[in-house]
DNA sequence: AGCTAAACGAACATATTATAACATTTACAC
DNA sequence: GTGTAAATGTTATAATATGTTCGTTTAGCT
């Protein structure tokens, strides 16, 4: 009976749980099989042959023929609250539309943020491209890019937190010259204002658009009308905008005349 | 009876005190699932997904689908050709002693390598230091260190390799200044040559000597004797220079007579 | 090489869960 | 009581996860 309510604690559990389990399987051993987990958590091997492919993905597995085997490479720690995606598909689109602007040969920066991630995810093929960023995920996404070159703009390692800020990043941005800025946003003031939840983040974005010939704000629309701690500019200082059609058309077009092309996608 | 009054204590709790049920419910289980916490508590699913709305932003948890588990850290992969450690027993030794140099609210700059990474090691119990490193494997030992603030120099992310480098890395760390420079070499030539494997990092070290108040280089005895590409010095530009008995003495006595204060260590 | 059993992956069908909007209940002040 | 706000429940729809089937690939064997 106790035997049976044990095993019951790793029956029934949302997927996310069953693959963190299935990560610390490889605390004891040094690999797992398909059929021996299909049986531990009582689900068929199909769902485990998905969860091993996104561990794999994400967790640093190595999936082999009836299981898979911890990945050989050795790996780097930094710590990231991983954060619920709000509005992933919007940022998703609201990256594509973004990537459309980089063209062969440039020199971006890109910020901290999720969105700016999605970004750089989609440009792991692009060719001959510098990408400057404070951010460690961006610079851990890009780094087997082959076509990129990432230089981490240096700085305080913020505690939780994956990016670097404070007075060095700001110098070291200064270094550089860049042809486009891709920034998120934490708030988009009705008045154009644009708002970081951290004071320090908002001074680094003011430098990256002085820095920059031209800079992009990427926000979803349910960032619009929103405010925060700090304010690094206005979309005037801006020269795109990218959000989704969900933000209210009367609010753009307002935007609109305070300089920036508004770009709108779908989702 | 006792256990018909602690079921009923489960329900018609007020909204707070489910929430800290549930959250106490992550100490037995990996993970819960909204579908038996509603049962659990004889509440609508629906409440259940609210509480843990709740529970989200108290930054304890992260939902999933079917219920939550704890938050996970993610981890943002470097890649890192984990070398074979040649005198590993001798560099944490050699670590040792260097440690001893430190001291409470200084500032110090760490170098790249495995003798300054088993340092960094070191490091983790200290207070109120900061560490000034170009070495993603050094600040990601010691970003949770409570004593230590982290800066990361900037610098292009070298493919394979867990450092940053180039002209940005220079620039960078002038504008800092430091207390003590502890600084790997791969090979230290019988004048008291320093050596380096890559330009770019020798360029690096001598800059870090400059921007230190003093210096110290840890180096085995198996790189006595070494020469590399790149010189970045000798050793009477530093103040200490650590390494095993392993030494030989005359050579060590040779190396004295340049300035640096000698010190070896038994294993 | 050729064979065989196991494992894989794609596609579909099904079941479960999430979200948003609205309806209802509860709690509490007055 | 009555009004109000917060909490909870309900429903329809969308999103996601899971199971199943089947043709293909793979590892291991002779």
């Amino acid at each position: 009976m106790n035997i049976r309510r044990q095993i019951t604690v790793l029956k029934n559990l949302p997927s996310a749980a069953r693959q963190t389990q299935i990560r610390e399987r490889f605390a004891e051993r040094p690999g797992v099989s398909v059929s021996g987990l299909a049986l531990e958590f009582d689900v068929s091997a199909m769902t485990i042959r998905r969860d091993l492919a996104v561990l794999e993905d994400q967790a640093h597995i190595q999936r082999t023929h009836g299981g898979a085997v911890l990945t050989q490479r050795m790996m780097l720690e930094f710590d990231y609250r991983g954060r619920r995606e709000n509005n992933g598909a919007a940022k998703k689109a609201i990256a594509r539309e973004a990537r459309k602007l980089v063209q062969s040969g440039q020199r971006l920066i890109l910020d901290t943020g999720t969105t700016t991630l999605e970004l750089a995810v989609l440009l792991k093929d692009a060719l001959n491209i510098t990408v400057i960023t404070p951010s460690l995920a961006v610079a851990s996404e890009l780094q087997h890019a082959p076509g990129v070159e990432v230089i981490l703009l240096g700085g305080v390692i913020r505690r939780g937190s994956p990016d670097l800020t404070g007075p060095a990043t700001e110098h070291c941005l200064e270094l550089f010259a860049a042809d486009l800025a891709f920034q998120g946003a934490d708030g988009i003031g009705l008045d154009g204002a644009i708002y970081n939840s951290d004071l320090r983040l908002a001074r680094v974005d003011k430098i990256m658009r002085r820095v920059a010939t031209q800079s992009c704000v990427l926000a979803d629309h349910s960032k619009i009308g929103q405010t925060a701690l700090a304010r690094n500019g206005t979309l005037a200082d801006v020269d795109f905008f990218i959000t989704n059609t969900a933000a209210p058309a009367a609010i753009l077009k307002r935007f609109a005349r305070l300089g920036p092309k508004i770009i709108t996608v779908k989702p």
